[in-house]
RNA sequence: GGAAGGGUGGCUGAGUGGUUGAAGGCACCUGACUCGAAAUCAGACGUAGUCGCAAGGCUACCGUGGGUUCAAAUCCCACCCCUUCCGCCA
């Protein structure tokens, strides 16, 4: 969330940065202000109450010591008003503070100075290109094909288990999924000196506000409840990223400056209702209820969260690099960037069966957007404590992964050669043709 | 799920209604002593909100949320978490 007081001080700035992105957030910004100043004034009264009473009670309680009851009963009577007027002071206090965060945390995180402004994707400029897309003697087949002639997915009984946008990865199939999520933990792991880490896929609530899912996306995600127990339903919820649990894994803890920077990574399923999103419920696995991703998390001083950013952007770039693949990183500019982001770029892989490019990646400096929310602080050498930034980014999604990879690799004769670097996790050169 | 015990500042650990935001110890920091270090001595040492140009003041916080009271770490209720034992179970 934003901080008040930059709310405060600079309203007309915050709203110009929020209207950039188109969402209207910006017209809240009267009516937090408001609540705030509301709050503010409350305080200062039911603080000089409270001020007011403690004085009184230490007073009854020398009385009390030097056994002169009668006065002390007198002041008893006193300060019970004062109570009261304390008790109705401090819940109306409350209550504003209460509305004046349940609206900031509606509020998306303002666009870092270097994006761009504009209002859709068709606005995201492209940085760089690398490799170039592969050309083929043959028409390339879409992945759907290739999956039923390699008998890589079962679309249909993927279906018949749970419906449509859930997928039966089979044979070399299911050996590719989990063969690029080993490949991709080791690589982040040993080459570019993440920690591992393995989180559970339900959540609290707190996880999903703290990294902005929540309030504003509840529709997005699956709640669960236990058996049918309808009262404990929407405690845990099915993580839509590993971002979720993994980013708030310091939730709520001081960090030393010396701790930082700390860079995670993590294996998880992601699981997305995709509420009216267009493409789900077709066949293929561009847009799926669940799919696995291995996702990056960097918690970082503010000072290098830019330089931390590229290096993300950079570390995942290279899954890519390594299975030959041909993609693009772009921009996002201001109007198609996530809630809690301040700069992302997205990773789009070229997948020649579909003659298109998709999203395999998305590198996000949400800065201290997340770490306010979830109250994350670090202590400086000069022992100030300091919101670091929380970056994000997918190492990468793996539904889209595996379709750009054998679209990409796919034989004349049907077959689909796997990249060197994943032949060992394969135990394969290649997919071969089910005869 | 059942039983018992327990949740206090970075750690440890006192504290059962009244100058207790919290003793003592450890760690950390500053200073003195020392050529330097150790030891010793002295001091500082939680988080947040709010007011103030500042110095500083005020308020809140002892697992969480309620309640009793002039006053709650301390009493009452509910919940959460941890430990041990039992049961069930991948």
């Amino acid at each position: 969330m934003l901080d008040i007081r930059i709310v405060r001080e600079k309203p007309d700035w915050v709203r110009a940065r929020l209207a950039s992105r188109g969402s209207g957030a910006e017209a809240d910004i009267d009516r937090i202000l408001l609540l705030d100043e509301a709050r503010r004034k409350g305080l200062a009264e039911v603080e000089l109450l409270k001020a007011q009473r403690n004085r009184v009670s230490k007073e009854i309680g020398a009385l009390m010591g030097r056994k002169q009851f009668a006065e002390a009963e007198a002041l008893k009577v006193e300060t019970r008003q004062i109570g009261d007027q304390i008790g109705r002071l401090d819940k109306e206090v409350s209550e504003g503070e209460q509305q004046r965060d349940d609206l900031l945390l509606t509020i998306p995180n303002l666009p870092h100075e270097s994006v761009v402004v504009g209002r859709s994707a068709e606005d995201n400029p492209v940085v760089r290109t690398f490799g170039v897309k592969a050309e083929f003697s043959f028409t390339p087949k879409p992945h759907v094909a290739l999956c039923e002639s390699l008998k890589l997915v079962d679309f249909a009984r993927g279906a018949k288990l749970s419906g449509s946008g859930f997928l039966l990865y089979t044979h070399w199939g299911a050996r590719l999924e989990r063969a690029l999520i080993q490949f991709l933990l080791d690589l982040h792991t040993q080459e570019h000196g993440y920690i591992e880490v393995s989180p559970p896929f339900l959540v609290q609530r707190e996880c999903m506000t703290g990294v902005g899912q929540f309030p504003k996306f509840v529709d997005q995600a699956y709640a669960v409840q236990e058996g049918t127990d309808g009262s404990t339903l929407g405690k845990l919820f099915l993580v839509p990223t590993a971002e979720a649990p993994v980013a708030n894994i310091h939730r709520e803890e001081i960090l030393k400056e010396s701790q930082l920077p700390i860079k995670y990574c993590a294996y998880s399923p992601c699981f997305r209702a995709e509420a009216g999103a267009a493409g789900v419920g077709t066949r293929g696995m561009i847009r799926v209820h669940q799919f696995d991703k291995v996702e990056l998390i960097k918690i970082v001083d503010p000072a290098h969260g830019d330089a931390e950013l590229e290096c993300l952007v950079s570390d995942a770039e290279r899954v890519l690099q390594l299975l030959g693949l041909h993609y693009r990183v772009i921009l996002l500019c201001t109007g198609d960037m996530g809630f809690a982001s301040a700069k992302t770029y997205d990773i789009e892989v070229w997948a020649p069966g579909q003659g298109s490019y998709l999203e395999v990646s998305s590198c996000s400096n949400c800065e201290d957007y997340q770490s306010r929310r979830m109250q994350l602080r670090f202590k400086t050498e000069s022992g100030e404590n300091r919101f670091p930034h929380i970056l994000n980014g997918s190492g990468t999604a793996l539904a889209r992964l595996f379709v750009a990879l054998i679209e990409t690799h796919q034989q004349p004769d049907g077959s689909v050669l796997i990249p060197p670097p994943l032949r060992p996790y394969m135990r394969a050169e290649s997919i071969p043709v089910v005869q």
